[in-house]
DNA sequence: AGCTGTTGAGAACATATATTCTTAGGTGAA
DNA sequence: TTCACCTAAGAATATATGTTCTCAACAGCT
């Protein structure tokens, strides 16, 4: 029998995003993706057959390793404290780094659909568990009954976006939990 | 004397905006900038000197033009009404296209310090008009005495940035309208 | 140990792309 | 008209980049 692989592909998957996050799908050129995953050229297109089809997996495996487990607290656990632990979460993750999903949906939005329907994808599961989320709290009594829970689901799934960009931008991320602490205040129950 | 220029600088620059906008700078080739722009190849050269600057000086003119008139409503116009009538123009600037800046910071942001600093000057800048604007609304007593101004007008920029990012995926932007009004509603005054 | 067939590293290739060069043509003053 | 000098269009060039190919090395089975 034959030499066994030595590469594990959702490693070399892993590795990847790091070289994504930083030069984005265009200016990431073959040669540092392959010297940055341990990994080498033959075996790359052997088994991802081309760089574009790479960036599905990278994408995919992004989404389920770093996105998903932050939105499961959303679907698991209750109410505003919920939110507020995603939002610490995600902060970690985007903090000097950005997010993955959406480079590629402002780099590659328009040209590729695929791209694009992971991205209203993602948004939508986003929207939706917010949504779950803000319910739970409202029958909880831990927020104001007027509040709109469709349009304040949308209102933080767009915030999330924007932590994205700014957490290219922003070293310190201290500002980033006031905001937050400042955009769920006003949707508690008063004292 | 010679043939006079033919071309106008500004109206390339604002003609590049849409190639910009829909492929990304890397994704954006010479050959379909040159052909969208009423320009030629040796004229751009000889103007612009590289596809790099002419980049910056795109996003100069994109922030200039587009950008700086939006915002600068909330520095003439007063109050809520003012952050309510930014949100219309943002979102009709960002409908189906996105904003050119925050889709280079997210793309390039990284490896040109000078985008970054485009991008940290633009946030920096947002985030003071949002500022200026509550603490007027204050003064006429038509937001909460108890709202935290910096957090809040961070909490606004970051909500820009989101809008940015939804624009390239949303056809309609309707729900974005509801979005802000749900933001806007809680930091009122009480009836 | 010897064979087998895959791996790993990088050379080689073809294409794409930014930039420069060439050339035909035209504008406008003398 | 004539001429100087610029423009417009695109050919040419050099480089960058995605993809394929070559080949020595080696792990695992008999």
């Amino acid at each position: 029998m034959p030499r066994k692989a030595q590469y594990d592909v959702t490693q070399v998957l892993d590795q990847a995003m790091d070289v994504l996050l930083e030069h984005g799908y265009h200016g990431s050129v073959m040669d540092e993706i392959i010297a940055r995953t341990d990994f080498n050229r033959r075996g790359f297109y052997i088994e991802f057959s081309s760089k574009q089809n790479f960036l599905y997996l990278v994408l995919e495996r992004y989404q389920q390793i770093k996105l998903a487990p932050i939105i499961a607290h959303l679907n698991d656990s209750h109410g505003l404290r919920a939110i507020e632990h995603f939002f610490e979460q995600y902060i970690r993750l985007v903090k000097g780094k950005g997010c993955l999903l959406i480079n590629c949906i402002t780099e590659l939005g328009f040209d590729d659909a695929r791209i694009r329907e992971m991205g209203r994808h993602y948004l939508d599961n986003l929207q939706f568990s917010f949504i779950g989320c803000l319910e739970r709290a409202l029958q909880h009594g831990e927020i104001r009954r007027d509040v709109q829970l469709e349009a304040t689901a949308l209102q933080l799934t767009c915030y999330v976006q924007g932590f994205a960009v700014n957490g290219i931008l922003a070293a310190n991320t201290d500002e980033l939990k006031l905001a937050t602490q400042a955009l769920l205040g006003p949707l508690a129950t008063g004292p």
